[in-house]
RNA sequence: GCCCUCAUCGUCUAGGGGUCUAGGAUACCAGGUUUUCAUCCUGGCGACAGGGGUUCGAAUCCCCUUGAGGGUACCA
């Protein structure tokens, strides 16, 4: 009865919205509630026998629940970039959910391209993400080696299987025979594909010494593979439109296709989730799976990360920054990109948007990814990371901020920054001043590299943007009272320790009340005679990181350049 | 070419038959606060790709078209 019900329902009756439309239903009737009204007779009947196969399936899932094995699988043929490891990123939050295990995999059969720095940059990135995983090449478990380069004998064995039992075979054709096929094939407006010139080769007709690859044998006769997807439902397949591919390559490397369904049969993995593009290659897999007689797992295809023209964000679209090291590099915080990141094809229940691993973690479900592409938005990650700095500790910003400082030349003592006291006798910043200088700056960049040029009225000489402008603002008698009268009071401030913010606006509203100057009038030429610009932080507060000596030291010089 | 997937403001997204004159975020614009800039607050601009169905009713379900993306390797 279920069997036919099933075969009337459309494809993917079994997606997860539908089982969460089913699953309002069963809510409503265990309410009491009319449910006649929202749909039919027949319908009803229809549910209530998939609820009886759900509550199976659910306890079936609840078992797979307890022992819920993913993967993230890299090839270390490049530096990671934001696509890999949103990958990782949603395999982490859903283990981690779950309280299931993470299994990291290097996948180096790609022998010309693979090489141990980019599997070093793999574990850097990941533990910068705060990304830990529960099996992996460096901490071991029960299910390895975790590097494909050393499980050959285990995906010999599955080979040598499929000979034996005939379901693969040896393929001598060249490359350039096959390129020639190709076009052949092309040519004659054929869609190009391996015409399976080798499947029935007589193994005594075989060329001695020549080298072969391994191909799979594809079913003879038509016929339906349905890949079973978390997210996009079940998506089927025919066998006609695949060929016999390469299982093992020349050099004796089993391809991706093969050794990716090995080792997540062997690892136990219990559910697949990787980016869309593997979707098309599914079938094969699942094909492959079948004939080892290996369990097929639940994949789950997250959508793709696009770039600006909406392509598959690749090694670097222009100078769009891709690799996870730019954005360390760049000074972006790791929670700041782990929670971008998260919001990339997946949303949570409330309209929350900044939000802690852990929360990340709690709301996290699989079934709420989205399907279609998402455009890396830099401003919207600019603007998260923004938010995180201005809320980040200080003392860690000052770590995170000081090779910036160092590498614009901030950081080496000269002239007034030395006579202010802003160095030690050793020569050495002073921290709680660097401190007070970075928490000024930092609500107006998006990223560490942008704090020195925000910074910068700290460390650099008074440079006057339009010394014309000013030079004639400072000519005002009344702002040249208000200077003067500005310069003794602060000068008359006995100790550094008298210096300070409230000493300093005192000063200011004294000044103002003595001289009857406010407002603007009052404000912008200190400025110019400060900072040397028009626009700036809170002129208090820089005029005590200023320091005493040095603010009275510009406040002279204005003086002069009004005369 | 063939196969697969997807389609809501510029961008990230909510929504899954009535509560949608479509919600949030970002970006942008304006006003307020502040000595200025920024922050912050308030407001504004801005989208259901098109066409057919089904239905009393469609952003929502179905079909077609169009568009976008992915795959089609001895890359992963």
């Amino acid at each position: 009865m279920a069997r036919i019900l099933l075969k009337v329902l459309p494809k993917n009756y079994f997606s997860h919205r539908n089982q969460q439309s089913i699953i309002k239903y069963n809510q409503r009737k265990s309410e009491g509630k009319e449910v006649l009204d929202i749909i039919n007779t027949e319908e009803k009947e229809v549910l209530d026998v998939i609820n009886n196969l759900l509550e199976k399936e659910m306890i079936l899932k609840m078992q797979e629940d307890k022992e819920m094995r993913l993967r993230f699988p890299p090839s270390p043929t490049g530096k990671i970039h934001v696509g890999n490891i949103r990958a990782a990123l949603f395999n982490w939050l859903w283990a981690r959910k779950k309280g299931g295990k993470l299994i990291l995999r290097i996948e180096d059969t790609d022998t010309e391209r693979s090489s141990r720095e980019f599997e070093e940059i793999i574990f850097k990135e990941l533990n910068w993400l705060g990304m830990d995983v529960d099996e992996g090449p460096n901490m071991g478990g029960d299910y390895g080696p975790y590097r494909q380069s050393e499980r050959l004998e285990i995906y010999q064995q599955q080979l040598d299987k499929l000979l034996r039992e005939g379901k693969a075979y040896k393929c001598y054709c060249s490359k350039e025979e096959l390129e020639e096929m190709r076009q052949r094939q092309k040519e004659a407006g054929e869609i190009p594909h391996y015409d399976g010139r080798c499947r029935d080769l007589d193994p005594a007709e075989a060329p001695e010494d020549a080298d072969y690859v391994l191909r799979f044998k594809m079913p003879e006769t038509s016929e339906e593979i349905v890949v079973r997807d978390l997210i996009r439902g079940e998506v089927s397949f025919s066998s006609e439109d695949f060929d016999d591919f390469v299982i093992q390559k020349s050099d004796g490397m089993p391809t991706y296709n093969f050794a990716v369904v090995v080792d997540d049969a062997l690892m136990e993995i219990s559910q697949v989730i990787r980016g869309e593009d593997h979707l098309s290659n599914t079938p094969k897999q699942v094909k492959i799976y079948q004939a080892l007689d290996f369990p097929v797992p639940d994949f789950a295809h997250l959508p793709l990360i696009l770039d600006e023209e909406r392509a598959k964000l690749k090694k670097r679209s222009d100078e769009q920054a891709v690799y996870i090291g730019e954005f360390r590099e760049q000074g972006y915080l790791p929670e700041a990109l782990f929670n971008f990141l998260a919001l990339l094809g997946w949303s949570p229940e409330d309209e929350q948007e900044i939000m802690s691993r852990e929360e990340l973690v709690e709301k996290f479900d699989i079934s709420r990814v989205n399907k279609s592409g998402a455009v890396f938005d830099r401003e919207k990650l600019n603007w998260m990371n923004n938010a995180y700095l201005k809320e980040a500790d200080l003392d860690r910003l000052l770590e995170l901020a000081l090779p910036y400082l160092k590498e614009a030349g901030y950081l080496e003592e000269f002239g007034w920054l030395m006579e202010a006291g802003r160095f030690s006798e050793e020569r050495e910043p002073d921290r709680d001043w660097l401190k007070e200088v970075i928490d000024l700056g930092r609500d107006g960049i998006s990223c560490l590299a942008e704090l020195p040029a925000e910074v910068d009225l700290f460390f650099t000489d008074l440079k006057q943007e339009d010394p014309e402008a000013a030079a004639q603002d400072f000519q005002d008698p009344e702002v040249k009272e208000v200077f003067q009268r500005l310069k003794a009071e602060l000068d008359g401030l006995a100790s550094e320790a008298d210096y300070s913010e409230e000493s300093i606006n005192q000063v200011f509203q004294q000044v103002r009340n003595e001289t009857g100057v406010g407002g603007r009038k009052f404000y912008h030429p200190l400025r110019l005679a400060l900072t040397g610009r028009g626009s700036g932080p809170d002129l208090v507060k820089f005029a005590w990181l200023l320091g005493q000596k040095e603010t009275c030291r510009r406040l002279e010089l204005a003086l002069e350049q009004g005369e």
